[in-house]
DNA sequence: GATTATTTTTAGGTATAACTAAATCTTTGT
DNA sequence: ACAAAGATTTAGTTATACCTAAAAATAATC
């Protein structure tokens, strides 16, 4: 365990361990408070970063050596303050990257993650900033996710609900779209179903919700539904 | 030797040495032809990339076995034509990033080059594609250097000398500024010594050689004077 | 509470890209 | 022509970040 004041600049695989710690932590539901974050398996690890067990064994080794995690064997890892500090830094760079790419260079909101993923880890501060500022400081990214301040303050979100939890006849605007699934993402794109859009809820059945976009009525199979956050609101918001 | 079509991506440190080893065989000068280039030494290699002549060695062998250079030992290197077309690629990218930087986002021209250096290896296609219409297909970037075009091919430039090199009394116009040493910049820019100033050559001495920029006169030392590429033109241009 | 299944760790191995020290080749000066 | 100097390569080492296979610990089931 290592406490220095200044770090060695950590890997791109470091920051993204970090960065995963802190989301599967959170349950995808990022307060802001390291306290409300849970212990993390190595198992779960190894699915989101496409790796084996093994090779997360080895990285939380390193990560605990240098202070950035606490890591109890069998039990699970969490992040330090250290450790969170830096995940929220780079949840900060990945989602303004977003922002940026959707606004300014015309992506879809659906494209940018990819293209994110990757230029988070090599970006400065300096770029941070001045996208920021272009951007107008925005709080969420495309996706709906909300972006840590440049003091790493995390803004807060108003109460929603999944779309599978909706009532029947119920109206709302999504507010979040939980998935990183390139598939699922087009697929919620090419629907109209991005951040903003208004739906109304028809009725729950066995395959799927019925819900209304505009004058389109889809059947959305509940994997999709349960990933659209929604804002409940009166008709046409 | 390896001549598939579809080929792994290269790591950073390899399209970094392919790059260097084009600008170090077209001595500041490229003309878009890989005949016109030299073949590069390893020493020189070792200095631009900051790291040991074995080092180098060892990453010669490398790219020679992926086809992308030929390596004849102790006599140094040449870039093949798959080589050279990573190279240009890079460079684009660079300089596509540095215009970017400069033009979207409000960096001075003397501090865009760290920036891009990191970026170039990290950008997609797309990201390429997009700034460079956001630009409108510029043709050299901030420091005056030429920009592959997206088929790779590189524009004419005007012909052009060294400040060093210019007549006493003649005007000329500033189109390149041939350095990447940060204090050299900074100090250029903080003259007003960017592509596209205006100069006057008062006269040559030992210690360099005395210019006027807009109404001030300064005594340039001639290390400067060997990086700026001068247009001659009428006074005032 | 013992047995089985799952998760996690250990041990050993690959590839990349650096390094140092020593050997070898090329150039240069006499 | 030849020795010294300089450049380059070889050999051997380190560090990161991944891998597989086998051992060990924990959790679930009977
Ligand atoms: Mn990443
Ligand atoms: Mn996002
Ligand atoms: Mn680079
Ligand atoms: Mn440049």
């Amino acid at each position: 365990m290592n406490n220095w004041t200044t770090r060695t600049p950590l890997s791109e695989a470091q920051e993204d361990y970090l960065k995963q710690i802190l989301l599967l932590g959170s349950g995808g539901n990022e307060t802001g408070r390291l306290e409300d974050t849970l212990a993390v398996s190595t198992q779960s690890l190894a699915e989101q970063m496409q790796v084996r067990p093994a090779s997360v064994t080895g990285m939380l080794k390193k990560l605990a050596e240098l202070g950035l995690v606490v890591h109890e064997a069998y039990r699970g890892v969490r992040l330090t303050e250290a450790g969170y500090k830096v995940a929220l830094e780079v949840l900060r760079h990945h989602r303004l990257i977003e922002c940026y790419l959707h606004q300014a260079l015309g992506y879809g909101w659906e494209e940018v993650h990819a293209e994110a993923e990757k230029l988070e880890h090599h970006i400065s501060e300096a770029f941070e900033a001045r996208i920021a500022e272009w951007l107008g400081h925005p709080s969420h990214d495309p996706h709906g996710d909300a972006i840590p301040s440049a003091t790493l303050e995390l803004p807060q979100s108003n109460p929603s609900c999944r779309l599978s939890g909706l009532e029947r006849g119920a109206f709302g605007l999504v507010v979040r779209v939980a998935t990183q699934d390139q598939d699922a993402l087009n697929l919620l794109a090419h629907l109209g179903l991005r951040p903003g859009a208004s739906v109304q809820l028809l009725e729950h059945l066995r395959e799927g919700s019925r819900i209304q976009v505009g004058q389109e009525r889809y059947l959305l199979p509940t994997a999709l539904a349960q990933v659209l956050w929604i804002e409940e609101g009166g008709p046409r918001g």
